[in-house]
RNA sequence: CGCGGGGUGGAGCAGCCUGGUAGCUCGUCAGGCUCAUAACCUGAAGGUCGUAGGUUCAAAUCCUACCCCCGCAA
């Protein structure tokens, strides 16, 4: 067999997109990567290189960092490339149509849902916060809609009980690796049949918001539980303690249907901090106070000590 | 020069403003009580107070520089 390997431009920004690109630098020719642009971001507010960029200069490729696209300039530097294929992984920046047909096989995504489930920035958060059983990946070809192009391939993923955003995160994009370099074989070989996403199934998965980070207590447990592992580590849940916000890295459910005072602590033990909600018991066990470390919630009640039966997530 | 917080026995914290004996809640070890215990009682070990200078009779505490960590923000 000796395929001829394609020639490539990738696009895609942060962490997730990594596996796929490492895995097409070794499969095929990406002649050019394209991520946004270096920016301010952690302490100190240095500019910093998107992971994308520090990979692609580990490999000596070609590294663009266009502001959009939408532009004559970038659109005749794209068509000079001549790729046979460009990939977008979580790059960031939108795609104007008059990109879509520069490559003879088109633009193709990873996205990391069952499409048309969950269309949007935050599929996987939504998966999780939903506490569904599954979630997967969709290999689509790009449109001018939002995640709605024709499905070229998909695979499942059981969410287990353990997994958080993190975790999924990390599953999700091998897998997406693996079947986008499936994909471009498929595409070689002409064996693909795209389908039409269902726009009767389409439900969206948007950005997740600020508020949605604040603890209702008055939910029920597993609620409270599938909110916490879908936003952890980012943006992360966090509840009121002594008029103090309090982080909640991870729990776990200790009982669907007791029914008390949501927000009351019911014991502490060194599992961590129990507390009533809406219905069932939630326990914390690891949390992090700001300025501070994470740490287990048993170490956390040492240095701030609390009283059985104190509220929490009542509001400065 | 984006804003801010912190580094104190093994863990989490107080003490710093207003220099003068190393404190609290735990953990560990030993002993006791108990049918028993993660409960209770008694005792013990364990700290160059991030690093280097400076001020001072005296520095965890005041001053300077540096290292490391964290929150906001992205």
């Amino acid at each position: 067999m000796t395929a001829q390997k394609w020639k490539i431009v990738f696009m895609g920004t942060p962490e997730f997109s990594v596996p796929a690109l490492e895995a097409l630098i070794y499969e095929e020719d990406v002649i050019a990567v394209y991520t946004q642009p270096d920016r301010p971001s952690g302490r100190g507010q240095k500019p910093t290189a998107p992971p994308i960029k520090v990979l692609a200069e580990k490999h000596k490729i070609p590294c663009y960092q266009p502001t959009r696209l939408k532009d004559t300039y970038e659109i005749q530097k794209l068509k000079s490339l001549a790729p046979d294929l460009i990939i977008v992984v979580a790059y960031g920046l939108f795609l104007p149509a008059e990109i879509l047909n520069i490559p003879k096989h088109r633009c193709i995504n990873i996205h990391p849902s069952l499409l048309p489930k969950y269309r949007g920035a935050a599929p996987m958060q939504w998966a999780l916060i939903h506490g569904d059983a599954q979630t997967g990946v969709s290999i689509v070809y790009v449109t001018p809609k939002m995640d709605a192009g024709d499905i070229l391939m998909q695979r499942t993923l059981s969410i287990r009980e353990e997994d958080t955003l993190e975790t999924l995160h990390d599953q999700l994009s091998k897998l997406g690796a693996k079947l986008l370099i499936k994909t471009v074989h498929e595409l070689k070989k002409e064996s693909l049949r795209p389908v039409p996403q269902d726009e009767k199934k389409v439900t969206l998965a948007p950005k997740l918001s600020k508020e949605l980070s604040l603890i209702h207590w008055d939910q029920p447990a597993h609620e409270i539980f599938n909110l916490i592992r879908g936003t952890h580590p980012w943006p992360g849940t966090y509840t009121y303690v002594d008029q103090e916000p309090l982080k909640i890295h991870a729990s776990k459910i200790m009982h669907e249907s007791f029914q008390g005072t949501p927000g009351k602590i019911h014991t502490i033990t060194k599992e961590g901090i129990t507390v009533e909600t809406g219905r069932g018991l939630l326990l914390l066990t690891e949390v992090q106070k700001p300025n501070k470390k994470k740490m287990s919630a048993w170490d956390f009640t040492k240095g701030n000590p609390l009283k059985k039966g104190e509220i929490l997530g009542k509001k400065p």
